[in-house]
DNA sequence: TATTGGATCGCC
DNA sequence: GCGATCCAATAG
């Protein structure tokens, strides 16, 4: 069933461990996709050097000092998108970037919009998985409570979780090695270091 | 108003 | 290893 909003207003961390396992979905006019989610990444407060909301809100950022369970998707080298889910009490900016996806429901969708073939590399990394999604800039501020794009509990915790650091933020200084990325282990999904 | 660089990807 | 490609964020 579909997650609600107090789910994702946990503490970050514990909102980014326990995605792991659970099911993305969104609901399209022409399908279903979904995918289990195999990688997160948590971004937390004013202080994370490697989070947008370090230097404060502005207008990209924004969605994340709302309340927690919209989406956060934004452009990243003017190519691909990103998405995240709000976490925490309003005010309070934090996030979860969701990486990969193992793909699931609507995969013949998803190969008409990644134009892959492969399933391994039709969600394999965050701007990917929103190609094969469909997720792009108005899908930002979307309310994961709706009937659009929210995550399903269906299926079980993952039994090892691996714990590391995030990926593509050496400018944050110490911030860069905080252990906040969490991948279900030795899965062949996992975006790539 | 102008410049800079990025929570990436895929091909060289 | 490098170019694509563009807009938000800064500085001026």
């Amino acid at each position: 069933m579909k997650l609600a909003r107090d789910f994702y207003e946990q503490p970050t961390l514990q909102v980014a461990q326990q995605l792991l396992g659970k099911s993305l979905v969104r609901v399209h006019p022409q399908g279903v996709t979904s995918g289990i989610i195999l990688e997160t990444e948590a971004y937390i407060g004013l202080e994370d050097k490697a989070s947008h909301a370090s230097r404060g809100l502005t207008r990209r950022n924004a969605v994340m000092f709302g309340p927690a369970g919209f989406a956060y998707v934004y452009v990243i080298y003017g190519l691909h998108h990103c998405l995240n889910v709000v976490t925490e009490r309003e005010a309070y900016p934090a996030a979860v970037l969701i990486r990969a996806l193992q793909p699931g429901e609507g995969v013949e969708l998803m190969r008409a919009w990644r134009r892959k073939q492969e399933i391994r590399l039709l969600a394999n990394g965050p701007g990917n998985l929103c190609q094969a999604f469909g997720i792009e800039r108005s899908f930002n501020g979307i309310d994961l409570c709706g009937d659009t794009l929210f995550v399903d509990d269906r299926g079980g915790s993952p039994a090892d979780i691996v714990v590391t650091t995030r990926v593509g933020v050496d400018y944050a200084g110490h911030w860069k090695d905080m252990p906040w990325r969490f991948y279900i282990a030795g899965h062949p999904g996992v975006s790539k270091r």
